[in-house]
DNA sequence: TCCCAGGGATGAC
DNA sequence: GTCATCCATGGG
């Protein structure tokens, strides 16, 4: 199947730190799970290549890559805002909307590490539970399983903050429901009550789970680089970080997270 | 050996 | 409300 693209950088989406679930397979073509179906994906100019045994609806491609929204506001603010100059780098990139429960979980494995050791337990988890590198299991399959489980796998000091999450969701399904239903604040008040979630990660899964725009999400790069972009080198707290920009940006707050959170991860001298 | 990675839970004040 | 400490693991 082949889908207009135009405005898309697959590589810079599937490459940012957003999602864990995609493998490279050769050069610009990767393996992943969209909408519950096994895909290989490509970018070609301005169209997607998207290969499923099953069907898959095009809306849900074009849904998980966020192609209709129309980024033109997102680049005039890297046009006109000095510091933002850099992320011109990566328009394109865009952000992706993923299940809900996935998000909370990727997120809750990603505190304090790193994007590598995130992918590996995320296949690792995969793997034992749904026999696929890419499939993440349900939370109700997490949720059968112990502690030592979870800590073999690779999950460390997170393995009890996922399984009593996994408990909670497979317990109260709706939550994540009333969760989307809401608006930023009333979500995060929500969302911050699940084990292993704190502010950074409560953003992480507001922004790529529940596409709430406003979320700004702290880590040690985007504290790093704000701190050299926006305040003049002074050190300044993650929560205060986090309201500057959401009163600066508003809606494009999120986006203009991951463009400084890749601008800054992937530059080079 | 220490420092860092998309930090959070806990307890002290 | 803010702050210090501890928490697995692997790479540099």
């Amino acid at each position: 199947m082949l889908i207009s693209a135009s405005d898309l950088d697959l590589e810079a989406t599937l490459d940012s730190g957003q999602v864990f679930g995609f493998q490279k397979i050769t050069a610009g073509t990767f393996q992943g799970i969209i909408a519950g179906r096994s895909v290989e994906i490509a970018q070609i100019k301005d169209q997607l290549w998207v290969s499923c045994k099953k069907d898959i609806p095009e809306r849900a491609v074009r849904q998980f890559f966020d192609l209709d929204r129309d980024l033109k506001p997102l680049y005039q603010l890297l046009e006109w805002e000095g510091p933002l100059e850099a992320c011109q780098k990566f328009k394109g990139l865009r952000i992706i909307q993923q299940d809900p429960w996935e998000a909370l979980a990727a997120f809750i494995i990603s505190s304090n590490n790193n994007i590598k050791r995130i992918q590996k337990i995320w296949k690792s988890l995969s793997l034992h539970f749904s026999g696929s590198a890419t499939l993440f299991p349900r939370p109700q399959k997490i949720a059968k399983g112990d502690e030592l489980l979870l800590r073999r796998l690779g999950l460390g000091y997170r393995a009890p903050f996922l399984l009593k999450t996994a408990k909670n969701v497979s317990r109260y399904p709706a939550r994540l429901d009333q969760i989307h239903k809401a608006d930023y604040e009333r979500a995060r008040d929500l969302i911050l009550r699940y084990s292993g979630v704190g502010p950074k990660v409560a953003d992480c899964v507001l922004l790529f789970g529940f596409q709430k725009y406003e979320a700004f999400p702290v880590d040690t790069w985007i504290t790093k680089v704000m701190r050299k972009l926006y305040f003049r080198g002074r050190k300044v707290s993650e929560d205060k970080t986090a309201r500057f920009a959401r009163k600066r940006w508003g809606p494009w707050a999120g986006y203009v997270q991951q463009y400084l959170f890749h601008t800054a991860r992937t530059f080079k001298d």
